[in-house]
DNA sequence: GCGTCATGCGGAGATTGCCTCCGTTTAATA
DNA sequence: TATTAAACGGAGGCAATCTCCGCATGACGC
């Protein structure tokens, strides 16, 4: 039987050996930071820098800029999952609502990393499956209670709202509004 | 009075030297595909070479990777302004819908370009407002006819298609069957 | 604790792409 | 055809990418 283990419990495999996992920490802290404010082709010696490694750390976790990109991505959906949780004792269209501006959120800040990753790699297949099944329940029972339209699979939803979401406005309100139609498309018709 | 000017009416300003509207054209091209096989982070060397104009004929006209990427795409804008006139005598749902689908097809291809780059440059600003130019007819004569919602306005209806026209789809039916949820979802509720 | 060894570290240096500069070439005009 | 303003293009300096390998260190059995 293993000790206590990793805090996180992560779609993304962390090395074994202390010193590698704390680095690998780092590099993955320091390279959302970095892209968030630089984009994603910030240079890899500054988040290396940043994270208090050598270069050559930085290459062996993350053979190539993608990699890296990808992990920082897959490591955001983690929260995502998980705060489907948190809705799932509201009533059907509240709880699909309110999880849909969660992920609004998350969407509109991670989409200059969709843009820079190829979206093919089997990690991003396995963590995607992950977050549509987190997503499928919400979307099920709201649909089940006749509030969101059956004509379109749960997936087919996620795509619609990402993409709106990952849309730069030209203001917050913009943004909201663009959105809640969105959104609003989605109930049934009554 | 001048003769016979260029082909295009262009929002884009070329070189007056035939030499160098030439290499400007040829230089577009290459960008174009370039970019389109290879992402936004190609090798400008490699487009001078497709092109068969030295680096520096690049560079001079096109001072930075983002304002060749802002070339292509607005570029291509021209073509859609104009398309907007070939639906101007279709009913008002079909010409907004048929017109809409063009854009769609067009922000599908260029939504890799919109993401490199900066949407404040003034060059962009023009031709967005051009574009919106041409797309607001469309969308006052089915606001008025009672057959688009009216409560978003033209721009954020433009900007709910193109971001969902931007994702990367897995299947074109998929494609197909989101955008017509998001296209749908734009009619006046009965 | 202590030895051993597999695993990870990190930076020097080769490679590749970015961008500038300036001597040469060429289209336009009279 | 001569003149000249404009454009051409590639050599070269600079910066970032990525590989390679000798050194350091955490894990584990004793």
């Amino acid at each position: 039987m293993s000790a206590v283990v990793d805090t996180k419990p992560s779609l993304i495999r962390r090395p074994g050996r202390a010193d590698a996992r704390r680095n690998f920490d780092a590099l993955l802290t320091a390279a959302r930071a970095t892209f968030t404010e630089q984009g994603t082709s910030a240079a890899l010696e500054e988040i290396a820098r940043r994270a208090g490694v050598g270069i050559g750390t930085l290459y062996r976790n993350f053979p190539t800029r993608e990699a890296l990109i990808e992990a920082v991505y897959i490591d955001g959906i983690d929260e995502l999952v998980r705060a489907a949780d948190a809705v799932a004792d509201l009533p059907p269209w509240q709880a699909f609502e309110t999880w849909m501006w969660h992920y609004v959120d998350y969407a509109a800040t991670k989409s200059v990393l969709i843009a820079a990753i190829n979206s093919e790699s089997p990690a991003l297949q396995s963590c995607r499956r992950a977050f549509y099944d987190a997503a499928q329940p919400l979307f099920d029972r709201a649909v089940a209670a006749g509030v969101v339209r059956g004509d379109a699979s749960c997936q087919d939803i996620m795509r619609l709202v990402s993409g709106v979401a990952g849309v730069s406005f030209s203001d917050a309100a913009q943004r909201q509004r663009v959105l809640t139609i969105a959104i609003d498309g989605l109930r049934a018709r009554n």
